[in-house]
DNA sequence: TTACTTTACACAATCGATTGTGTCGATCAA
DNA sequence: TTGATCGACACAATCGATTGTGTAAAGTAA
């Protein structure tokens, strides 16, 4: 900036407000300045902006992991955004470690980020470090797992809807004895779809049966075991509806060692739409997370705050409508389940996916 | 910090150095210091300090996307030998464009940070951008999309070798007429695996035959067709190695369509363990790319090169020794390839995979 | 012409931490 | 006793950009 200055015999200040666009800088000489900085190609030094007017151009994200299908798809549709906003993103990891979710906020503090999204950690059960950042002001939107209440900013998606639609499809199909293959219920997540379910089975007049419901971890090997339980009771289930993929996943592979037939004799749906959903034999059916559009209805939300900059701000909970993939997993309809892996949605995931990972 | 030395009644010099453990300044004061920068909390504005220095605590991260199994799992493993030894990373996309890539590259520059890891887009012919980068004597380490040369320091996996032992593998399983599923040859990682299988083939003193190799974009669809191709031959194929998974998805699904049993009549071996690849019938023999290992050995070397700090450094290339997953598709010894999915490895990355995704 | 705005830019302080140089007292060898 | 050395700390400049305030020159109204 300097050189500039000197070179164009004027005060530092000029340029910098020329380039800022400033009110009190000629035409004249605003057009003098930037071509003389694409001539140098003067990049600004972000941080010494930063350090003067106290805010950064960075996003802090603090996420479990990044592994799996859903936090990366959400760190990338974050990136996306923020990034089409001026913003870049700085990611921490929490391993679902508190202690170091906590130590990864401090350190997004003293980096002077313009706010923080967060996910929470598993073993995260006491808030104290938010309201630090809360108490300096620091803009924050949870996503997916989240602080539960309605005084803070969150995107999540709504898993109740998600276990509803589900079951519900499920129901359409025929099913009239339908399992749950649940997770953890200390997670909302898991005790909304849940009570999704439930939800569809009361407005279908259906029983809700307690033995039909199992709950796991929500791994492969727990599901299988579980699967095997529920086609041991006197009256099978004709339908599973499991909170996430690796439960269907399961319960597909026992189904078929059992020499039952999906979806005929049982019809799986499953959640979360993991890629490896539409590579089974058959297909699953699931639900997609959205995983994007959260990261940029997160992003939105944050924007927001920052631009409110600390005036009061009513605090706002967004709910994403989830997406019900029908694959063949669910499906009894022949000429439908005939299509196979042909299935549009399907077709178009894999497509997306093998795009994704084509040149890795 | 200008509070703590107002409150012992010494200059922020003396803070400063106390904290940064500076030889002049004496035990007991330095004792002092810690204790009171911990009463209050203290955090150091990240900003300022490297603002001073001229180096901040950040590296930078461009990848074309977060997205598939790859790049995030690589991040994972950045993000992890990143925080370890202090420092935090920024991350962009490119999104497969250069020209995001330059941007993506400018804006790093501006955040001052102490070094930047690339894996290039796919539109990157033109490298003057890095050269920029070097002129300015930023750090740099590429990763798995590298500039190839030896002037470069980076990081990859030993395609070649991946491509060598999975054609091996196939051939001490008796296969003796194997095709080559092959990528766009104008990609480093595609060319490599093709060379690899070239070599045993050779090594075995079997003939190369060009009308054995299939050129594919490594999606679903078109290894679909390839394989149709490959089965219509006077005389087909009994083992098939694809550069990438979803080559051998689309084989393995084309061979079972025609009634042929994998691995009897064909065996099959992937490249890359996507996550689905344990979920098949029958799980696919793959090769692992050590994805957290190469973002932990570019991050090694992007350490030793800001620790030399500018002075000569010779350029180094890092290969990783890719790992042979050996599963159901290829294996045609009967007592291994009735363990179906309890194969102990395909069982050891499901349940890593469904701890990853638990709670997504 | 006088008084008052506007326009266009410069001065200098500031953000928070770092660091080369200076200083003062104490210790030490000769 | 004297000059030298050393330990422990303060001063003040510095990193690069931003911004409140000040001020000439030019324009405008009466």
């Amino acid at each position: 900036m300097a050189d500039l200055a000197r070179e164009l015999g004027v005060s530092m200040t000029t340029i910098s407000r020329a380039l800022s666009d400033h009110y009190s800088i000629g035409p004249a000489m605003k057009q003098k300045v930037l071509k003389l900085a694409k001539k140098y190609n003067y990049q600004p030094n972000r941080l010494a902006s930063a350090l003067r007017k106290g805010k950064s151009q960075l996003l802090g994200i603090v996420v479990p992991y990044i592994e799996g299908r859903f936090f990366p798809s959400v760190v990338h549709g974050i990136e996306s955004a923020a990034s089409k906003a001026g913003y870049n993103v700085i990611i921490c990891q929490s391993n679902e470690d508190v202690a170091q979710e906590r130590r990864n906020l401090d350190i997004l503090l003293s980096a002077q980020v313009a706010g923080v999204l967060v996910s929470l950690s598993r073993t995260t059960r006491d808030f104290r470090h938010f309201e630090k950042l809360r108490s300096r002001g620091m803009p924050l939107v949870f996503f997916d797992r989240i602080v539960e209440g309605d005084n803070v900013n969150a995107v999540v998606l709504d898993d109740q809807e998600g276990g509803y639609v589900s079951t519900r499809h499920l129901i359409e199909q025929g099913c009239r004895r339908i399992a749950h293959i649940a997770g953890p219920q200390h997670l909302n997540i898991y005790k909304n779809r849940r009570q999704g379910y439930l939800d569809a089975l009361r407005e279908a007049g259906l029983p809700e049966d307690e033995s039909l419901i199992v709950y796991t971890d929500m791994i492969q090997s727990q599901a299988i075991d579980a699967m095997r339980d529920l086609l041991a009771s006197p009256i099978p289930p004709d339908g599973v509806f499991a909170a996430g993929d690796y439960g269907a996943l399961g319960a597909l592979q026992e189904v078929h060692r059992q020499g039952l037939r999906v979806p005929q004799d049982v019809a799986i749906a499953g959640f979360s739409n993991e890629t490896f959903t539409v590579v089974t034999e058959p297909s699953i059916t699931t639900i997609d997370q959205r995983c994007e559009e959260m990261g940029q209805a997160a992003v939105r939300l944050l924007l927001e705050l920052i631009e409110a900059d600390g005036r009061p701000f009513a605090p706002r909970q967004v709910a994403l409508r989830p997406e019900l993939l029908v694959r063949n997993s669910s499906v009894r309809n022949s000429s439908v389940r005939n299509s196979l892996v042909r299935h549009p949605e399907g077709e178009r995931l894999v497509e997306a996916a093998a795009k994704a990972s084509k040149l890795a």
